[in-house]
RNA sequence: GCCGGUGUAGCUUAGUGGUAAAGCGACUGACUUGUAAUCAGUAGACCAGGAGUUCGAGUCUCCUCACCGGCUCCA
C-alpha cells in the first residue's frame, strides 16, 4: 500500500476486506471526496444537517438536510470550493472519542442525524475525521491528504429518505464521481455518454420499435418493427417450451375479486392492482397468471401421473406501479411474461429446478448476455409471509441446493422473498449498469393450499402439489428493453425486424431491385425496398442507421448477372453473389433455435 | 407515492414580457447516381393541458399530466 496515499493510522484499517489494493484505494478516495464535498457544503450552508456519505460504485454521495433545494448552480459553487480544499492539501486527522464527547460535539452543532447514528454504534467510543474546520463521524479509512482527490465531478442531485425509509424525512443527496487520474475520470464520463446512445428509449424511437403516449402511461405501443421482435421472441420460446413438456393455456384477464381473496393477492398485492366496480361486484385485472392456473389445476381430479403439469401462458398483465417508478420498457404497467406454473410433487422439486436452470442458461447463452443469480429468502418478521416456517426452511434449502448442484454462483438476500415463497431471480445490467430482474424461479408451497388443490398419489392418497412459478425472459417488455441496449439496436439476423434491404443504384435498375425484393419476400424473409431517387451513398447511410444486417445493392451489373452486391452491417462491402446464394446464406444465418 | 428537473414542428434544439426560428425528417420538382448525407422549393407548432398576473405570456405565478434523474417499491 502506498504510504504516501493513506493516512498513517489508516494503513492497516480494513484493507483485508477488499478484493484488491486498487479497490481499497478507490474506496478511500471516494469516501474522502465525499467528506470534502460535505466540508464545501458546510461553508455555503452552515446550518446543514448531514446524514451519511458513503463511497459507492464509481463514486460517492452525501445525504443532507438543507434550508432550500439545491440548484445546478449550487453544484458548480460546491465544486469550486471543493477544488480549493483539495488544493490546500488538508490532512485527514483521525481521532477516537468517547461517545459522550461525540454526542456533545454533534449536539452542539445540531447534527441530529449524526446523534442518531452514534446511538446506533456499539461500544463506548467512535472515531471522527477532521479536515480543517470540518469534522465528521466516520469509521474510515481515508486518504492522507485532500490533495489526493483531484479528479472528481459532481454528477447529480436527488432526493433520498433518511435511512431509506419513506416514512422518514427526505434529504437531498449529491452524487459525485472521483478517480485516481484525470484520464480515468474522462474515460468514465465518456463511457456514460456512449451508454446513453444505447438507451432503449432513444433507440426504440429512432428504430421505430415502440412508442408511448401520455394517455397510456406505462403501456408501450409496439410498432410494426418492435412487434416482429416481440413475436419472434414469443415464437422461439413457445417452440422451446413445447419441446420441454409445457402446454399453453389462456385464462381470463379480468376476475372477480374473490379469486384474489382466495389467492392472497387481495391481502398482499391489492395496492398494485387495477380494481373497479361493475354490477355491484368488485373486479380486478390480473397482475399475475398464477391464480388462473390454480383454477385450471383444480378444475378436475388430478393424478400424480399428470405431474409435472407445466401450464404456460403469455397473457397481458396489469400492475398499478406508482407513477414515479415507471421507466421506458423496464418498468411498465401493462406487460406480458413468458410465464408458466409447474405443478409437481415435493419429490420432483430438485429435478425440475435443475432442468429449469438448464433452460435459462440455454436461452441467455443465445444472446451472449451475462447475468447473476439472487436467491431471495424471507426476512426476520414472518408475519409478512404466508405459511409454516418449517415449509419455508425446506423451500429455501431446495433452491440453494439446485443452484449449487448446477455449480452456479449466487448471492442470498434476506427479506426479498415473495409472500408465498422463496425465489431465484436472474439479474442483468442495462447499458448504464443499472441492474434489472429478468428471469425468475419461485417456489410456492402456499398457493395450492389456498385453492385447496390436491392430486391423488401412487398410494391412492390425496396430496398437495407444489407449484413453481417461473419466467425465463421475465417480461417481454423488460427483456426487449435490455436486449435493445445489449445489441445497441443491431439485432442478429434471426431477430432483426428487417433482415435485408434492397437498394437500387438508380431508377434505371428499380425494376430489378423490385424483383429481388419480391423474390426474397416470397422466401419468407423480412425485406425492405429503397428505390428512391437518391444516391446509393444516401440509401446505404439510411439503411446503416436503421441497423439492417444486409444491404443488397442492385445496379446494372447485378441485373445482368442476376446477382446482388452484398453489404454487411458489420463488415461493409462483401461483393456480388447470385440471388440464390444470398438466399441460402441469409436463411442459414436466420435459422435459429434455443 | 416522495425529492429535484424537463416539456417549443415527426426528431434534435434556438428563442428569458412585444409578430414563434433552424437543422434533420416529410412532401414536390430537378438530377440518374456504385458502397455512410445531390440541389432547389413547399408544407408543418393554438409553444404538454388548464387557470391566473399583465395593455400584452412560449417566457412570470399556481394547479394538473407526462417524461427524465434519484428515493421507496418490483418482471
Amino acid at each position: 500500500m502506498a504510504e504516501e496515499f493513506l493516512n498513517d493510522q489508516d494503513i492497516a484499517l480494513g484493507v483485508e476486506d477488499f478484493p484488491s489494493e486498487r479497490d481499497y484505494k478507490l474506496h478511500c478516495l471516494r469516501h474522502s471526496t465525499s467528506h470534502i464535498m460535505a466540508a464545501a457544503v458546510q461553508q455555503i450552508f452552515p446550518e446543514v444537517k448531514f446524514g451519511i456519505g458513503p463511497p459507492i460504485k464509481n463514486g460517492f454521495y452525501y445525504d443532507m438536510q438543507l434550508p432550500r433545494p439545491l440548484t445546478p448552480e449550487d453544484l458548480a459553487e460546491i465544486e469550486r470550493r471543493m477544488r480549493e480544499i483539495v488544493k490546500e492539501g488538508r490532512e485527514f486527522q483521525r481521532e477516537t472519542w468517547d461517545k459522550e464527547k461525540a454526542l456533545e460535539f454533534f449536539r452542539s452543532r445540531h447534527q441530529d442525524f449524526k446523534i442518531e447514528l452514534i446511538n446506533g454504534i456499539p461500544g463506548d467510543t467512535v472515531s471522527t475525521y477532521t479536515i480543517g474546520d470540518f469534522t465528521d463521524l466516520c469509521a474510515g479509512p481515508h486518504v492522507r491528504r485532500t490533495s489526493e482527490c483531484k479528479h472528481f465531478k459532481l454528477t447529480s442531485i436527488a432526493g433520498a429518505y433518511w435511512r431509506g425509509n419513506e416514512k422518514n424525512p427526505m434529504l437531498q443527496r449529491i452524487y459525485g464521481t472521483v478517480w485516481p487520474t484525470k484520464d480515468e475520470l474522462e474515460e468514465y464520463l465518456h463511457n456514460i455518454e456512449e451508454a446513453k446512445k444505447r438507451d432503449h428509449r432513444k433507440l426504440g424511437r429512432e428504430l421505430d420499435l415502440f412508442m408511448t403516449h401520455e394517455w397510456a402511461p406505462g403501456a408501450p405501443f409496439w410498432l410494426p418493427k418492435g412487434t416482429i421482435v416481440y413475436q419472434t421472441l414469443q415464437r422461439k420460446m413457445r417452440e422451446m417450451l413445447a419441446r420441454n413438456g409445457y402446454v399453453e393455456v389462456k385464462a381470463p384477464l379480468l376476475f372477480n375479486k374473490d379469486l384474489f381473496v382466495t389467492s392472497g393477492h387481495w391481502a398482499h398485492y391489492k395496492e398494485n392492482m387495477f380494481v373497479f366496480h361493475e354490477d355491484e361486484e368488485t373486479y380486478g385485472l390480473k397482475p399475475m397468471n398464477c391464480p388462473g392456473h390454480m383454477l385450471i389445476f383444480g378444475s378436475k381430479r388430478r393424478s400424480y401421473r399428470e405431474l409435472p403439469l407445466r401450464l404456460a401462458e403469455e397473457s397481458v398483465l396489469h400492475r398499478y406501479e406508482r407513477a414515479g417508478v415507471l421507466s421506458g420498457l423496464t418498468r411498465v404497467r401493462q406487460f406480458q411474461q413468458d410465464d408458466a406454473h409447474i405443478f409437481i410433487t415435493e419429490d420432483q422439486i430438485g429435478e425440475e429446478v435443475n432442468n429449469l436452470l438448464g433452460l435459462v442458461a440455454r436461452v441467455y447463452k443465445a444472446f451472449g448476455m451475462s447475468y447473476r443469480f439472487v436467491l431471495s429468502v424471507r426476512g426476520d418478521d414472518h408475519s409478512n409471509y404466508m405459511g409454516d416456517p418449517a415449509l419455508w426452511d425446506r423451500a429455501e434449502a431446495l433452491l440453494a441446493q439446485a443452484l449449487e448442484a448446477n455449480g452456479l454462483e449466487y448471492t442470498t438476500v434476506k427479506g426479498e422473498a415473495n409472500f408465498y415463497g422463496p425465489k431465484i431471480d436472474q439479474m442483468v445490467q442495462d447499458s448504464l449498469k443499472r441492474e434489472h430482474q429478468l428471469g425468475t424461479i419461485q417456489l410456492d408451497f402456499q398457493l395450492p393450499r389456498n385453492f385447496g388443490l390436491i392430486y391423488v398419489n401412487e398410494h391412492n392418497h390425496e396430496a398437495i402439489p407444489v407449484v413453481i412459478h417461473r419466467a425465463i425472459y421475465g417480461s417481454f417488455e423488460r427483456f426487449i428493453g435490455i436486449l435493445i441496449e445489449h445489441y445497441a439496436g443491431a439485432f442478429p439476423v434471426w431477430l432483426a425486424p428487417v433482415q435485408a434491404k434492397v437498394l437500387s443504384i438508380s431508377e434505371k435498375t428499380a425494376d430489378y431491385a423490385r424483383e429481388v425484393y419480391e423474390r426474397l419476400t416470397a422466401e419468407g424473409l423480412r425485406v425492405e425496398l429503397d428505390v428512391r431517387d437518391d444516391k446509393i451513398g444516401a440509401k446505404i447511410r439510411d439503411a446503416q442507421l436503421e441497423k439492417v444486417p444486409f444491404m443488397l445493392i442492385t445496379g446494372a451489373k447485378e441485373a445482368e448477372a442476376r446477382a446482388v452486391a452484398v453489404r454487411s452491417r458489420e463488415r461493409g462491402d462483401e461483393g456480388a453473389v447470385a440471388i440464390d446464394d444470398f438466399i441460402a446464406r441469409i436463411k442459414a444465418e436466420a435459422d435459429f433455435d434455443y
